[in-house]
DNA sequence: CGAGTGACCGCAA
DNA sequence: ATTGCGGCCACTC
């Protein structure tokens, strides 16, 4: 089940699609699973030129704000997660509620 | 193969 | 509290 790939991108794949609804993540927090603390801009670089199935409007930053590299926007990227039940404020995640840790 | 760059993060003024 | 700057790592051309 390790035998995943080395590709650093590959591993942001896994990590991703294991986020489930309602849930959101940062990309540091996505590079610290990937073994790369300080490579959240490559997550962010993954995530525009990386699968676009994935559910990247479930990835926030660290301060909970969207993205802006998202198409549409942050407006865009908020009905989203609005859409996928995550509710916001002032473009913000209550993370309180919809922070998520990965499973082991 | 080399160089540039980014959907970021952390710190300093 | 806000604003600006640098650094970092992997990806794309």
């Amino acid at each position: 089940m390790e035998e995943i790939a080395d590709q650093f991108r590959l591993r942001v794949y896994e990590v991703v699609a294991q986020i489930p609804r309602g849930r959101v993540m940062t990309y540091g927090q996505i590079a610290a699973l990937c073994g790369s603390p300080r490579a959240a801009r490559i997550v962010g670089g993954v995530a525009h030129f990386g699968d676009p199935d994935l559910p990247w409007q479930r990835v926030v930053k660290k301060d909970v704000s969207l993205a802006e590299g998202y198409p549409g926007g942050i407006t865009g990227h908020q009905r989203q997660l609005e859409a996928e039940g995550v509710a916001m404020v002032q473009g913000k995640v209550n993370m309180a509620v919809h922070a998520w840790k990965p499973s082991p």
